[in-house]
DNA sequence: GGTTAGGGTTAG
């Protein structure tokens, strides 16, 4: 019998030749001959039962709670396990001889001993004091525990990873010792590749295809137990192999020894009994035994990296942006501060997803991390404020190549993940429950503890904020909607359903065009195209085409000619006199310059006698009749502003003309002239932000009310121009500074547009908003 | 319903 238990009153017979070895001093050069080890049992885990039928069992034993190392992990097996699971409490005092002494792959995470003891059955001798009567095995004893198991039979087989056979179709468990994220085959679905073992000690390579991500076993690091339904065994290049069969599923748990057994699964019904616990529990105790999990190492904060070297990382996404088709820049940061210096990586403000820039200090704790090829995809779906696990990164020197120097190397540091899945690289998005990511946001805690003035860090990792019906901040703008709806962040609003009217509260990071006047475009409401205005050397041209036709040409009868001198202003013009032409049905001899025809003049011309005439409309001959421009140019000069009309939609004619009615106006003489008036519109896209996303959003419909101005006198006024400038300026300051943007309530319409047939895509448009400028009483467009 | 892949690192 290897447990040698006292009869009551008395203390074990401990051979008196063994010599004690104090616990903080065992190591892996220990010899074990002739020496004992004593301690107080302060953790008993349960008896679990291996796929050999044997057992294996857990105790921490501690020799005094004061100094370091003074409590060491001991795993028993067989039945020695069994013995101790019956006849050891918790507090009783061991003697151990006959151990053997492992590296403690958890010492980093429980802060114990950094080996453990090992004992097995044929080997070891325990020697018990018992400081408590022995166990009573009442309800939640493990000898009752494995009573109620063989009450209920388990409802699946699994078979040992040494006992596949080919073509056959199988359950099994395994510790995962590789693994690889689901990858896009070249097939239907995705492919996921890791090798698992178990207690037989075989390797095994699993091959698993599922269309669905999902359906891909949820694996975060190497330790990780799977469960596989329905794999088939197969003889591939000389080894064992299993693929996923239809009807395949699977269930992944947490590796770590003590933790909850909580299955990770896509499915919301499984089976998951009290065997699969078991299960894992055993899968847990052995490996961490085998010393399977020292690979988890692989896992290293920033301040641990090392150039060159392949690892790890957890950590949270700030923002994002795309550098080229083939690689995109991550901004992360996991609370520990990379010795290296790191390497600019520049990119344009208006891609960046997420905090375009960071305050000083903040900066030196972000880590830039370029991924690669096949990686885009994934990092392209990723949300801003993730918490990630990057597999197989490594860390390497920027390096550089001037014009006429070699290439060199920097002492700036620049992570990369490399294209392909080889030793597992990819990225996997870790769920809030995981406990690396409670781990991260406590440490995020106490950085935003140090520096409370910045609030940007704190904003991304929690939850939307509560500024959102607080009227404290001061708002730039003013909602004319009807509705009354709760603001929501940017992040539920991207979520959310499309279609419909929502209200955010959002400042704005950056917008396009730039150059204001680009986004100054005709659109006619008949074709609902929308069109450039041409530059003014396309007008040029068109006018200048026009009159080296100066061929005689028929006016209709009610056109009246007479030649004016020219005024002051185009003295330096070669022509000092000019042939106008006028309409005998629009002339009014109270007002004779309301309206004039003009034939054979230049451009800048025109644009002269606008300011000396109320109405000006171009002609050209064309073929002997005289008539209209091509409608490329403005078929009405009305002081400095133009009118256009729709060259899709109209049917413009001279000889239509009929001039009823009295007043002369754009919208009076495009109808008399057959023409489909354009309208001036204002078109921007806006880049909003708030603490949860960025949010790409048009400005079109209600641009003028939002300016406070409108789009056609934007077209002619210097004044009106500058009042659209003022307010972006506003908006969004020249210096980047997020601090100084001002907080906006929008209402923002949320629309489908199909590109191609099939094809929606959702828009968002702000509408019923008007900002508010400091000094500027508000004038509304017309 | 069959197919995909079949771990092991270019550099950017």
């Amino acid at each position: 019998m290897p447990i040698y238990i006292p009869s009551e009153g008395k203390n074990s017979q401990v051979p008196t030749h063994l010599t004690r070895i104090s616990i903080p001093h065992v190591s892996d050069s220990t010899d074990s001959t002739d020496k004992i080890i004593k301690g107080k049992v302060i953790f008993k885990g349960p008896l679990s039962k291996t796929a050999s039928d044997s057992f294996v069992l857990k105790t921490v034993i501690q020799e005094d709670a004061v100094s370091e190392n003074s409590s060491i992990n001991t795993f028993l097996y067989g039945v020695l396990a069994k013995d101790f699971s019956h006849s050891v409490s918790l507090e009783d005092v061991v003697v151990v001889s006959g151990f053997t002494v492992g590296k403690s792959p958890t010492a980093k995470s429980d802060k114990r001993h950094p080996f453990n003891l090992l004992l097995t059955s044929d080997q070891a001798c325990i020697y018990v004091t018992h400081q408590q009567p022995p166990p009573d095995p009442g309800p939640s004893s493990a000898s009752n525990r494995s009573s109620s198991l063989t009450a209920k039979p388990p409802k699946h087989t699994y078979v040992k990873l040494s006992d596949l056979k080919a073509e056959e179709l199988v359950n099994v468990y395994g510790v995962v010792v590789f693994f690889k994220q689901p990858f896009k085959s070249l097939g239907t679905d995705y492919c996921s590749s890791l090798k698992i073992t178990d207690q037989s000690n075989q390797k095994i390579v699993c091959t698993i295809f599922c269309r669905e991500m999902d359906d891909h076993p949820k694996i975060f690091q190497i330790g990780d137990i799977v469960r596989l339904h329905r794999v088939k065994a197969k003889w591939f290049n000389g080894s064992m192999t299993l693929i996923s069969n239809s009807g395949f599923s699977v269930v992944t748990f947490d590796g770590a020894v003590g933790g909850a057994v909580e299955p990770r699964s896509s499915r919301k019904f499984f089976s998951f009994d009290e065997h699969d616990r078991r299960r894992v529990e055993e899968l847990r105790s052995w490996a961490v035994s085998q010393d399977l999990c020292s690979t988890v190492s692989a896992a290293v904060p920033l301040s641990g990296v090392q150039p060159k070297v392949y690892f790890d990382l957890t950590c949270q996404l700030l923002a994002k942006a795309p550098i080229d088709t083939t690689c995109m820049l991550l901004r992360v940061w996991d609370g520990t501060k990379c010795p290296y210096t790191q390497s600019d990586v520049t990119i344009d403000p208006d891609t960046i997803e997420g905090p375009a820039s960071f305050s000083g200090t903040k900066k030196s704790f972000i880590a830039n991390i370029l991924v690669f090829d096949n990686h885009v995809v994934r990092a392209r779906q990723l949300k801003i404020g993730a918490f990630l696990r990057i597999y197989n990164l490594r860390a390497v020197f920027e390096s550089v190549k001037e014009p006429g120097l070699l290439r060199m190397d920097t002492d700036r540091l620049v992570f990369q993940l490399n294209g392909g899945t080889s030793f597992g690289k990819g990225i996997r998005v870790l769920p809030e429950s995981s406990p690396d990511v409670q781990k991260l946001k406590r440490s995020f805690e106490s950085f935003s503890e140090d520096e409370p003035s910045d609030s940007e860090m704190l904003e991304l990792w929690s939850t939307p904020p509560e500024f959102l019906n607080d009227d404290a901040v001061e708002s730039r703008s003013e909602r004319s909607c009807s509705h009354q709806i709760q603001p929501m962040t940017l992040s539920q609003l991207k979520q959310s359903q499309p279609k419909g009217e929502y209200h955010v509260r959002a400042q704005l990071r950056s917008y396009q065009p730039h150059r204001l006047h680009q986004s100054l475009k005709l659109f006619c409401s008949n074709c609902s195209s929308m069109q450039e205005i041409p530059n003014e050397e396309v007008l040029s041209g068109i006018f200048s085409a026009a009159f080296q036709d100066s061929t005689p040409c028929r006016h209709p009868p009610w056109i009246l000619s007479g030649r004016v001198s020219l005024p002051e202003d185009l003295a330096q013009s070669p022509k000092k006199s000019m042939d106008v032409l006028a309409s005998s049905r629009l002339m009014k001899k109270e007002n004779p310059k309301e309206f004039i025809f003009l034939q054979g003049f230049s451009l800048e011309e025109t644009c002269m006698l606008a300011a000396h005439y109320e109405n000006i409309v171009p002609l050209t001959s064309s073929g002997g009749d005289l008539d209209l421009l091509d409608l490329s140019a403005p078929f009405l000069f009305r002081g400095k502003k133009r009118y256009y009309g729709c060259k899709r939609c109209s049917e413009a004619s001279l000889r239509k003309m009929k001039a009823v009615g009295a007043v002369v106006d754009e919208k009076f003489l495009a109808e008399d002239l057959g023409i489909q008036l354009l309208q001036y519109v204002l078109l921007m896209r806006l880049k909003l932000q708030d603490s949860t996303d960025t949010l790409d959003v048009f400005l079109w419909k209600d641009a003028e009310k939002f300016f406070g101005v409108s789009a056609e006198d934007v077209s002619a006024t210097e004044e009106a121009q500058e009042r659209v400038q003022k307010v972006m300026d506003l908006l969004c300051p020249p210096e980047d500074s997020r601090d100084q943007r001002p907080w906006l309530d929008l209402c923002l319409m949320v629309y489908a547009v199909e590109d191609e047939p099939g094809q929606s895509q959702t828009c968002y448009q702000i509408i019923n908003t008007t900002i508010i400028t400091p000094s500027t009483t508000q004038s509304g467009p017309d």
